[in-house]
DNA sequence: CACCATGTTCCTTG
DNA sequence: CCAAGGAACATGGT
């Protein structure tokens, strides 16, 4: 469940329920995913240990432990990748068949389930310094953006998923911040006009708070079975008249009307990642 | 069989 | 050194 409005939501779910538990054996069935300790190592790190807090940085889940017996404190960081997801389970129920990590809390037990592999769970924190702003965040803003962007000549749209510029976005909100700005996935970074980052950086804004306000009003199962309902972001994948549906206005929707102008939505393939817009509302 | 998929990192090339 | 492009990672859906 991947870009940061997605990790919002789960990290909002999960804070309460794992405040204060005590992990107290550790499985590692993917040793690739807790990288780059060896299984021995992270469950002697992670046992023992109570969870203290939970917070996010960019699509990044930040689990602060505490060991009894140790005064500082030690970061678990977890990413989804693509497919990632974290629940918990009661401790007699059975695994799914891609479960990559589970941390035993007692009568509960904290999977992290991935059909890819692609996620992680591990105590290098590396990667959080190299991100960006957080989008949300007081630090984001137009100048920000535009210092950000710098002279690059590189599509707007591929510069935006590089999480050194802002945090968090991804492929699905990246088309949709591009659409609501009316700026063309292609423009490259440096011809961008003044009112454009501006434009840009309101709806990059607008579109993830929208996503996370979205995430947190609808009734969501993070456990194993009960359909495709945790995938809020996909606003086909709930079926019926989910008041979502209309959320996404040009990601997956290729060849269907835009809903601005009626012109049909493209895909386009932009550093091997599909790109989604109205060459109407988009033009250069 | 072909192609597509919410992400990141590493390697190569210029 | 930097920017940019592509492959790799791994599994499943259409």
């Amino acid at each position: 469940m991947p870009e940061m409005p997605e990790v919002e939501v789960l990290v909002r779910h999960l804070a309460p329920l794992l405040n204060q538990q005590v992990i107290q054996q550790v499985s590692v069935y993917r040793s690739k995913v807790i990288r780059p300790d060896s299984p021995r190592a992270f469950s002697q790190k992670a046992k023992g240990a109570e969870f203290v807090s939970l917070s996010r940085r960019g699509k990044y889940l930040l689990f602060a432990l505490h060991q009894q017996d140790r005064a500082a404190q030690r970061l678990l960081v977890g990413h989804l990748g693509m497919t990632g997801r974290m629940y918990l389970l009661p401790a007699e129920a059975p695994l799914p068949k891609h479960t990559s990590v589970v941390l035993h809390l007692g009568r509960k037990k904290f999977v992290f389930e991935d059909t890819r592999y692609f996620g992680r769970l591990t105590f290098e924190a590396a990667s959080i310094a190299r991100l960006g702003h957080e989008p949300l965040g007081p630090e984001f803003t137009r100048e920000a953006l535009a210092t950000a962007l710098g002279r690059s000549r590189q599509p707007i749209k591929v510069k935006l998923l590089d999480q050194r510029i802002v945090a968090g976005l991804g492929n699905i909100y990246a088309s949709e911040a591009l659409f609501r700005a009316g700026v063309s996935p292609r423009a490259p970074c440096n011809r961008l006009s003044r009112a454009q980052i501006a434009r840009l950086w309101r709806n990059i804004r607008e579109v993830l708070r929208e996503a996370v306000h979205c995430g947190s009003t609808v009734p969501l199962s993070y456990s194993g079975q009960g359909g495709q309902d945790r995938f809020f972001y996909f606003g086909r994948a709930a079926g019926t008249e989910d008041y979502y549906q209309e959320r996404l206005r040009v990601y997956d929707r290729a060849g269907c009307p835009c809903g601005r102008c009626g012109a049909p939505i493209r895909r386009l393939v932009q550093a091997a990642r599909s790109t989604f817009y109205c060459p109407h509302c988009q033009r250069r």
